[in-house]
DNA sequence: CAGGATCCAAAAGGATACTG
DNA sequence: CAGTATCCTTTTGGATCCTG
């Protein structure tokens, strides 16, 4: 099953923690372009490691694109969504809406993100 | 971030190993129901352990309802889908899409589900 | 700036045995 | 039948320090 599962393999892929919030995130950058940084800057928590983790996953899969600028230094990372990383933003919303629905009154407070287009999430 | 977002959140819920595929089981039993054994029997490879522990996260999230027979030995218990975690199944399938989409070419065999109704998963 | 290296803590999952 | 209990391994993530 698990060898050959679509769900269970792509469950693996996208359910580790962060990985929804780093695609999310990069969305958010002009171009759908962030730097390590800037992505950095916007998971509170984070490690250095395991972002630099996550972004080589993503990457691995073909869910990211990184492009390096090193003309200069210091150094700079773009990372982008490709077009299966686009197209997993429609899955993430869906997610969102499904929580939102459903786990809105569990574990609530008001800050919770719950407008159509999230203040942190911007989606 | 952690405590306020939504997708954060609601990932850590469905993302657990076995979780969809669980959901999945279920909602492929006789009116959206299952008993332990026959999910069991239909995840190869899980644990009565881990079974009965995703079982109680689901049925604590309102994913799922538990109903127990006890009046004859041996008992019987039946775990259907809530409203909730029918609504659930939307997005797994386009779990499973996106997966179709995007990752079949990477890790393949041609056993892998890959119909529009899946024969291991039904979905 | 964008990470890599190292070490460590915690969590998650699996194997096995047992029970009302 | 539907789980528990116990023990153990593996995985994951975090802290800290370092570097081209």
């Amino acid at each position: 099953m698990k060898e050959n599962c679509t769900i269970y393999n792509t469950i693996d892929i996208i359910s580790k923690k962060w990985t929804l919030l780093i695609i999310l995130s990069i969305h958010k950058g002009t171009n759908n372009t962030k730097r390590y940084s800037e992505i950095k800057k916007d998971m509170s928590g984070i490690t250095s490691k395991i972002l630099s983790l996550r972004l080589k996953e993503l990457e691995k899969e073909g869910v990211i694109n990184r492009k390096i600028d090193d003309i200069k230094i210091p150094i700079k990372v773009y990372y982008s969504l490709t077009d299966s990383g686009k197209d997993l933003l429609k899955i993430i919303q869906d997610i969102k809406i499904w929580g939102l629905k459903w786990k809105k009154q569990s574990k609530l407070t008001t800050r919770i993100c719950n407008r159509t287009i999230c203040k942190d999430c911007n989606i």
